[in-house]
DNA sequence: GCAGAAGTGTTGACTTTCAAACAACCTGGT
DNA sequence: ACCAGGTTGTTTGAAAGTCAACACTTCTGC
């Protein structure tokens, strides 16, 4: 380094010549420096504008890096750093060492999405491997729960078919597929699935037709599948009863839990999406309904 | 600092004793060294149970610092450091300098709620005077947009009544008010505003009932309301329908914009709350109909 | 015009964080 | 007992981020 001084300096064109009127005043984004043509009477408006753009960067990605900033908006991190410490002061971003992240309050992607770490490892194989079944230009539906809310994630990037759900997390990581139109089903929120259930859930989810069904439960034996509630029992059938397909996802732990409410018989499944082989009772009964079992491993 | 040596070591109990058992093996969270009951086979398996709480810690808030952890857990900065990079090698989180926040696909909050922040300062003066008007144990309907988004934020933390919406990051922040009974209208995602619409949502808007309905617009003038799209349109109509109160919020650049389609006249309107006085035409209009104008700032 | 206000960039000293290498330690198997 | 493999704490030097003070430029109001 010649002119190594220290750290994330931003270096325009403006470089070679040292003294120049390039700096004293903010000298603007790369892109102005290069063109030279910048409009006198809009550079002390760019504060607002400026930390309108840090306020998107970091709600966009949830965190930005001060370097990040320098870089994208062509100031000294100084700058930035005041920029910075004024949104704090408004509440609207929290600052951290080399950067900003959203306040607390924003944030909360809630203990759902933390649940769904409860075996982290086996869930997101299990997910990836039933987001294999799902063509480009398909129609799904996706079940409330951790393990099929993992689905949605391992969508391909470019899936342009129809989602059916009444999941509130599913819905929400759908926004981020540009392409995938979404039904969402109504009802009322029922908060241990962060799902809407009901009457009004039901009676939209008879009105529509999919292929391919993902099932969550909370447990598994010889005889059946088991969920917790009536109200999610209620949902549940209702979209079985018009997809093609029905896949069940449900990790290995499922096989020795016991839910109190009954879904359904084996013999309602089309495939199951598991992360260690079943046990052999349940095995033979799959097999006898020709029920197709995946294991991820 | 007589000890100071560097930073951010974790200073258990066992601290004044310089190397004694303790050093070595984790010494486990202070409340162990505490109650000095830890069972020994347990203690390996403390790696994992670690990134859990870590993958907790950031999920409910966007961003942990190292520091914080290691006081968390009372191991050292550097094991932290690893179990981070670990988390980060699965993609579950991402490590920035200082700690971690959580990977860009997870969070993205979306466009919208950085929309929000357009005209921040007015929209979140109007959102909070708006939500004076609701009741601890109230049924209120809100409306997609921006500024009727803000009116959740600003809820009475003790709320216990009903909320009817369409809109998605509404209900994501509804999650959040744990007293709340949350009613979802269903239908296709629109996803420029990120709602709900379409005949299914209507006619589900049709049964209900609600005291209160915070509706937004993209123009107002002395002739009427205005919004963008057709589909919007019907939805809003349909909430407007059912409610005792109608309240409309907008801030004042809306008194100067123009919309394409439009939504009905002043005289539907129960209230109007925004952040300038309405312009002399408009509030002239709004007093001839008897709607109430509340004027935040 | 001119003085003050506001916005920036620069410098230099300081604090915090990072990562590699090593040593100490636990656990499980032979 | 003892060794292999995994986990943790410590040391150390380098890299990165932070802050206050100062100098400069442009804008605003008089």
């Amino acid at each position: 380094m010649d002119e190594g001084q220290r750290t994330v300096r931003p270096e325009t064109a403006a470089d070679a010549a040292a003294h120049e009127p390039a700096p004293g005043t903010g000298a603007g984004p790369a892109s102005d420096a290069a063109s030279g043509q910048e409009n006198a009477a809009m550079r002390y408006t760019r504060a607002a504008g400026r930390r309108a753009h840090i306020l998107e960067r970091v709600q966009a990605s949830g965190f930005v890096s001060v370097a990040d900033l320098v870089a994208d908006l062509g100031v000294s991190d100084m700058t930035i750093r005041r920029d910075l410490r004024r949104l704090s002061a408004d509440g609207d971003v929290r600052v951290v060492r080399g950067g900003i992240s959203l306040p607390h309050a924003t944030l909360r992607t809630s203990e759902f999405i933390s649940r769904a770490h409860s075996s982290a490892e086996a869930k997101k194989r299990i997910a990836a491997r039933a987001a294999e079944l799902v063509h480009e230009d398909d129609v799904v539906a996706v079940d409330a729960g951790t393990t099929t809310f993992g689905v949605v994630a391992h969508f391909p990037p470019a899936f342009t078919g129809t989602v059916v759900t009444h999941s509130v997390p599913v819905i929400q990581q759908l926004l981020h597929l540009p392409g995938a139109r979404v039904v969402g089903l109504g009802g009322e929120l029922y908060p241990p699935s962060q799902a809407f259930v009901g009457a009004t859930t039901v009676e939209q989810a008879q009105r529509l037709r999919m292929r391919l069904f993902f099932l969550g439960a909370a447990a598994v034996d010889e005889r059946g599948v088991y969920v917790e509630a009536d109200v999610e029992r209620a949902t549940k059938l209702a979209l079985m009863e018009p997809a093609d397909e029905v896949v069940l996802l449900v990790d290995a732990a499922k096989f020795s839990s016991t839910a109190p409410v009954r879904l359904c018989g084996l013999d309602r499944l089309t495939s199951l999406v598991t992360d260690e082989r079943p046990p052999a009772r349940v095995a033979r009964e799959l097999e006898r309904h020709g029920v197709h079992v995946t294991t991820a491993d």
